[in-house]
DNA sequence: CACAAGATACGATTGCATTCGTATATAACT
DNA sequence: AGTTATATACGAATGCAATCGTATCTTGTG
């Protein structure tokens, strides 16, 4: 029953990766290591680990076609936010989402900002 | 330097017994543990434990004049919940709050909510 | 006073996240 | 073919979160 990797919730060195290969799209371990080692002093066969533990958690699909195995996001990266967002609402806001947003905003919040969620609020009123 | 706990996290555990906290006021290990234990089943030393920890991190500060130390949050629900929303935004949403609020919005937002939030915005606006 | 109830302190276990070294396999190059 | 470069796999160490058992201390009560 239990849809695997629905309720998976990615660490926080798993979400990096995978913000990697959000960005950047499916990559071999070189490629998402080149890419992080460029903020972090991370080594190789630690991303090469984690990306192996992530596609046991089913976090990532890979591809061992060749070699060097290329490694793509299991969801998208709206739906991963919305995950974590969903799981953030539970644990600290009661579960009400619109006391979390109105956490969010605060007088950091620009006026293109608050425009563009004034037209999100109107397209979602329809 | 560094402004101790402002910058600590607090776990999933620890999020918990806050929310106790936040709820009903300053209490003992039992009080926190008489309510915990009504939706999970964890053991009144482990509450202990983990507010002894949250101490030690000074994520509650206790009162230890009686027997039965009185413990109460170091920080206010508003100051965490803010918190962790930056730390979220910061990992999944590249920064960017508003993006953060935008995917927290859907269809199950209500016509309330949807009401609210235009007024926190129409206020952030002067 | 002695004892039972109830409190804190302490230590140990378990499990997971993170990290990396080393072994081994494969491909490429001279 | 043999050597070098580069890949995966594996295993182990470290550290923290979470859990609980046991020891010890304190206090109220018979």
């Amino acid at each position: 029953m239990a849809r695997d990797n629905i309720n998976i919730k990615p660490t926080e060195a798993e979400l990096t990766l995978l913000n990697v290969l959000w960005k950047v799209g499916p990559a071999t371990v070189r490629q998402v290591h080149d890419v992080v080692s460029k903020t972090q002093k991370t080594g190789y066969t630690t991303v090469l680990k984690i990306l192996q533990i992530m596609h046991e958690k089913t976090l990532v699909i890979r591809d061992e076609s060749n070699r060097a195995h290329v490694y793509a996001p299991a969801n998208s990266e709206t739906f991963t936010q919305s995950s974590l967002l969903k799981d953030l609402a539970s644990k600290a806001f009661g579960g009400s989402t619109s006391k979390l947003v109105m956490r969010a905003l605060d007088e950091s919040t620009s006026k293109e900002e608050i425009a563009d969620i004034r037209q999100l609020l109107n397209d979602l009123e329809k």
